[in-house]
DNA sequence: ACAAAAGTGTTACTTTTACACCCATGA
DNA sequence: TCATGGGTGTAAAAGTAACACTTTTGT
């Protein structure tokens, strides 16, 4: 069933001695591409059900690291926007039958007490990423990863649609005293492309000159002289974030309040 | 050095099979006495040191749970304000040496690969609780357990005074977008005392008037007929939160923003 | 009767909201 | 030349901040 088994057998022989037992990490990783809003998703590698990017810590590894360390293996990226959200701390969160089927249906003989067959506590971390620099890649249990449209997932493993959300609601929160934007956005970008993020992101329309006066106000970005060409009306102006700004306030915070 | 030897050995013994190894809880406990914002602490059985109330995590107890246990074990308290707020994940975070030293000092015999030494990823709660109706109780390792103004802080161990830090930062936020105050006042108070508790956490002084209105605004109070007594000038009313309307407001946010 | 602290109301200021008009561009 | 979408300004409304006077109570 699985294409090479003998790093798993590695992972699951000596991964009981190399990571912490009993926690881990998920991460739901957002890009935006034409207007929505994408979260990066692995394809379990039999059931019609798809996960979020996770992994284990190292024993002596930071639990951030941990969760960039994952972000770096599916995306290629490094140097991103990462925020601890929330600890998933159920008992029931993970199903042991769950997973031993997995194996069996792998055709791999576990024993019930085996380590990753525990309960795990996870903790949710958020990314945001520039959609376009992202190169998905799969991972040991999984070769197809890729982008979903966070209105139109699909089914998730476990409690894994409930770390989406909760990640959203965190998302939403940031946006109301943090600057949002440089992680998600190229470089250079239009005021209507910046609206669109935030209208995605909070889920609601908001009034064209209110927000770029709004966003103007937190100065935080700069025009440019360019123009975006090609397109058949008035061309908008090109924008980027100040960054030493944007790093102010993102520290800092911006209060305000939509 | 210490009284009772037996249960702690228990702990050291057992505790490697009963809890989760490598993930704790901690609490920053807070009441509000005496128009002070105060912290909860354990006094370390021979250092000059102290500590956050905090405990292990049972095999198959959800982690909010757990700090549930402990604060009940600290405070008598259950029914309280709790809130997951950050994980401190650093694997420098905890010291062996410290510990061991501890227990050597303790005259109880450790090897350096016990399970209590291990690092320990631990989970950052805040709790808001009727500083009257708590009685404070020390644990197997501490007698000594006590309120502590938050701007007058002992020396506390390992990384206590960050996760202190952090739980102020969390708490001010969420005093921007949800009401505060039902599980740190008693249940009649004074507008001029609930005043004095958004004052003691935002730490800065506010208008009288405008946070009378502002306040009234959300709707979750009700004020009493009955007016405080013995006061060598106006007496204040007497309020009481409106408790459905007070749990609608946590639930949905009250968005403004001091 | 006075000092201290609480109740209440009003006015100026700032921010937010809701719109309307003009402009540039590709089709 | 027209449809589309972007740039900009302004007036009304709402919310916030600043402030003054009156009321009650114990001493």
């Amino acid at each position: 069933m699985l294409r090479v088994n003998e790093p798993i057998n590695q992972l699951l022989l000596a991964g009981g001695d190399n990571f912490l037992t009993s926690l881990s990490v998920d991460c739901v990783i957002l890009g935006f591409h034409e207007g929505q809003l994408k979260v990066l998703l692995l394809k379990h590698r039999y059931r019609d059900m798809w996960a979020l990017p996770g992994g284990f810590i190292y024993k002596h590894e930071p639990t951030d690291a941990a969760a960039y360390r994952v972000l770096k293996e599916r995306t290629g990226l490094d140097d991103v926007f990462l925020n601890q959200f929330h600890v998933f701390g159920d008992p029931g969160r993970s199903s042991k039958e769950f997973h031993l089927e997995d194996f069996e249906t792998d055709g791999i003989p576990m024993s019930s007490d085996h380590w990753i067959l525990q309960r795990f506590v996870t903790i949710g971390y958020y990314a945001l990423i520039e959609f376009s620099k992202a190169i998905p890649a799969g991972d040991l249990l999984s070769e197809n990863c890729q982008w979903w449209d966070i209105h139109e997932l699909p089914t998730l493993i476990l409690d894994h649609h409930e770390i989406v959300n909760k990640a959203l609601v965190a998302l939403r929160l940031q946006l109301s005293h943090q600057p949002i934007g440089y992680n998600l956005l190229p470089e250079k970008f239009t005021m209507p492309e910046l609206q669109k993020l935030y209208e995605t992101i909070l889920d609601k329309k908001l009034d064209r000159r209110n927000f770029q006066r709004k966003l103007l106000s937190f100065n935080i970005l700069q025009r440019l002289d360019e123009t975006k060409k090609g397109v058949a009306h008035k061309a908008p102006y090109y924008y980027k974030f100040d960054l030493e700004k944007y790093n102010d306030a993102l520290r800092e915070g911006l209060d305000s309040g939509w």
